[in-house]
DNA sequence: GAAGTATTTGGCTATATTGCCAAGTGGCCA
DNA sequence: TGGCCACTTGGCAATATAGCCAAATACTTC
């Protein structure tokens, strides 16, 4: 693989990458409800603020959030809402590996 | 997050992370066009053949791609070709990013 | 300006991932 | 059986990631 493709699916990779962590992907799918300020996914998810402040950097490094000040609160809200495409294909992959699991085990 | 929600996620993550590498991606484009053994997948990524097993390995337990051995070959495919929607909707993100770049530097 | 709230950043340790080499496995053919 | 080929597995070192605490920043309100 010459360096220019590699370059591409790395770049690729990367906003996959950012999808790929449980945290993460709650987070998108709590955004896909409306912008939610840091504290208050912060009460969902249960974890150090700082924790969840470092996950929606990775997010939004990535290009799939945006963040917004307003007053002494950031609000965090999808940019492309089309990664909410790829829960549907997750499970359909689970689906098939769970299917083929149950088919070997007969 | 209660911890059944929590394992959701973290199941669903496992599926997207395997897909979260530049490899990993090249290799499901690549399998996108037909099946191939792993050979030939190494001859067009260029690493160890080991390297290649590995990640293909990593697929394939994702439930991504599935494998079937004819003589000493072993043939990969797609299991849920869904996972090629998945590129456009990295490319808009990374547009959307480009473009935002683009304003921003204005 | 001081104090309070919301968030980010730095720093650290624990853990996971990557990629190579070497060794093991299984099929094919002489 | 012996050797070869395709592939997988084990093991290791380098690197990356995760999550916590503490400290810094930014905004608001008094």
């Amino acid at each position: 693989m010459d360096p220019i493709t590699r370059r591409k699916y790395d770049s690729r990779a990367r906003v996959i990458k950012a999808m790929g962590h449980g945290t993460r992907l709650f987070l998108v799918d709590e955004l896909s409800r409306g912008e939610r300020c840091v504290c208050e996914l912060q009460e969902l998810v249960g974890a150090d603020m700082s924790t969840i402040s470092k996950h929606l950097a990775v997010l939004r490094e990535a290009g799939i959030v945006r963040d917004e000040k307003r007053g002494n609160q950031v609000f965090y809200s999808l940019r492309c809402p089309c990664v909410l495409n790829f829960f549907a294909c997750v499970e359909s992959v689970m689906q098939t590996s769970a299917t083929q699991a149950v088919e070997l085990a007969r």
